[in-house]
DNA sequence: GTTCTCACA
DNA sequence: TGTGAGAA
């Protein structure tokens, strides 16, 4: 159904409500933005105009953030994320919800790996 | 009243 | 990130 997904895809939400649905601060919320996190329209008034995607979008970054990981992971991640999704439909054409949640899960280990850096026994000094 | 941008402790 | 100023 497109429709459904068209209507979760309106920017319609101001942000002092994205502000209530996330329980983050504006600052926080257009932070993000600026790091690329999440993509609000601007209506006329400039102001920000959050779509559901967004908000759900803002949530799991929430969430990603209260597990520890820094914005700059979370972004590389989403980046990456994206460009799987494109990969996807070149590849598998269609994927089940179960397996895009694997992958993008596998992505937050993946990158969470990163935090314990290659320096083992080895000092580059 | 709400949100925007910019700047500073 | 928080907060305040000044404008829309």
């Amino acid at each position: 159904m497109k429709e459904k997904d068209l209507r979760r895809s309106l920017s319609v939400l101001p942000i002092g409500t994205v502000m209530k649905l996330t329980s983050l601060t504006a600052r926080q919320i257009r932070y993000y933005e600026e790091q690329g996190l999440v993509s609000p329209e601007r209506n006329e008034g400039n102001r920000r105009m959050y779509s559901l995607n967004d908000i759900d979008e803002i949530l799991e970054i929430k969430d990603y953030l209260s597990e520890g990981m820094n914005i700059s992971k979370i972004k590389k991640v989403y980046e990456q994320r994206k460009q799987d999704e494109l990969n996807n439909k070149d590849t598998h054409k269609n994927l089940s919800d179960e397996e895009a949640r694997k992958i993008l899960s596998d992505e937050l280990l993946n990158v969470g790996g990163l935090n314990y850096k290659d320096v083992k026994g080895n000092n580059s000094f």
